[in-house]
DNA sequence: TCTGGGGTCCTAGGACCC
DNA sequence: TCTGGGGTCCTAGGACCC
């Protein structure tokens, strides 16, 4: 086993009920639901009665009676969410954002300057709660997956690091549950298979594993039970699609109706499009019917986009060859996403002795990546260096 | 327990090309 | 006339994540 645990996963706790209990205080210290119909989150006051995300409000007001429900205030979850990035960012040029609550950290080569990877995980607690007001937990381990499973154990407002030579006994007694890609239907499998701890799953090969799971699954399975789990903290990642969605609730809709939802979900895509720069190919309708069950349809245009006219033009196309089925099981959702960006890289890298000044060691950069990618296939380049065994950005990247 | 909104990755069949 | 092997793109669906 080789590596040091260095790798920190931060996870703000309930996140949107902590931003409202922050700037409101009356709420501080009770069952806060962030939601209208659904719970879109809940306060660690809630969660203590059962409350948990996606359940309706009917149900909350069953199992906690003096819930208090706030609406979603999406803008100040993320002014409070890039707040929070911002400190991450002061504190390692390595940060790798997985969604609005929540991100890694590679500090492996700033022991010198900043300390241990615990101390560092102090550190960031302390200073996200100082200056952003916001409780955060944060595992830290060798690997992603491992950082990751420690935050879950360690919530809330904790710091939880797994030592090398304790990941073992970490994670072999833990539910096969807790691996990252095991949801309900795979932990059945794994279940009727008699497999329901992790230390179980190491157990068996990565042949019999894939019989159950299926074969991607199976190999992944198999290297998180046997910890490996090779990904790197990376930065600069870009979404790969875009989308906008609406719940309508049960009963008819007229198809003026479904249009207006149409329209004003295109607009919002296509505004966020605009506003991030990118330009997608394929147009994706999503429908959810009465009994819950959903279809996808869509529709690869000849070439990328961010206006509304043609993905609005094509949005509607694809539902009108789905007005036969809406109007036999009734719409309950509509969806619209933008795929296929043109700026869809193909995430590879080069890497290059340092050998004399900045510029060139660019140039020649540049050189070996048209050589190796043919000079169209470049759209974006990253320079990126290399010190104390961890790569550091050396110009700006590219945020959504 | 009748279920929001935003994403990712994998699988699989068919069309089409050489 | 009937057939191979290899590759890419498009479409649809499913599982999973926060």
């Amino acid at each position: 086993m080789s590596g040091t645990a260095s790798i920190l996963h931060a996870d703000l706790d309930a996140f949107f009920a902590s931003v409202e209990q922050r700037d409101n205080p009356s709420l501080r210290g009770r069952p806060v639901v962030v939601g209208l119909g659904v719970a879109m989150a809940a306060s660690y006051e809630a969660k203590r009665f059962g409350v948990r995300t996606a359940m309706s409000s009917y149900h909350v007001r069953r199992v906690c009676p003096q819930a208090i429900f706030v609406p979603p205030r999406m803008d100040a979850y993320a002014a409070a969410s890039r707040a929070v990035f911002d400190v991450f960012r002061q504190i390692s040029p390595l940060v790798e954002g997985v969604s609005i609550d929540e991100a890694f950290l590679e500090v492996g080569g700033l022991w010198r300057t900043r300390g241990t990877p615990e101390a560092i995980a102090a550190d960031l607690r302390k200073r996200v709660f100082d200056e952003v007001g916001l409780r955060i937990t944060v595992g830290v381990a060798r690997t992603k997956f491992l950082a990751k499973v420690a935050s879950g154990v360690a919530k809330p407002d904790g710091l939880l690091v797994v030592p090398v030579a304790g990941e073992r006994d970490f994670l072999y007694p833990l539910p096969v549950e807790k691996l990252w890609g095991v949801g309900t239907v795979t932990a059945q499998k794994l279940h009727s298979h008699g497999l329901r701890t992790v230390a179980q799953i190491a157990d068996i090969d990565e042949m019999t594993l894939a019989s159950i799971v299926g074969n991607a699954s199976g190999r992944h399975l198999y290297a998180l039970a046997h910890f490996e789990d090779p990904r790197q903290v990376v930065t600069g990642k870009r979404r790969g699609s875009m989308g906008a969605q609406s719940a309508m609730g049960r009963g008819l809709k007229s198809p003026g109706d479904i249009d207006t939802t149409m329209v004003a979900l295109v607009d919002r895509v296509t505004r966020r499009l605009r506003a991030s720069e990118r330009r997608g190919r394929t147009i994706l309708l999503r429908l959810r019917f009465d009994d819950f069950t959903r279809i996808t349809r869509s529709h690869t245009l000849s070439r990328s986009t961010d206006q509304t006219a043609p993905i609005l033009a094509a949005s509607r196309q694809l539902l009108a060859e789905s007005m036969p089925l809406i109007r036999e099981q009734g719409l309950t959702l509509v969806g619209i996403s933008v795929h296929n960006f043109d700026d869809d890289e193909t995430a590879d890298q080069l890497e290059l002795p340092y050998e004399s000044s900045p510029g060139k060691a660019l140039d020649k950069a540049l050189d070996e990546v048209r050589l190796k990618f043919g000079d169209a296939a470049v759209t974006r380049a990253v320079l990126l260096g290399r010190r104390d065994g961890i790569t550091l950005p050396v110009l700006p990247e590219h945020q959504d």
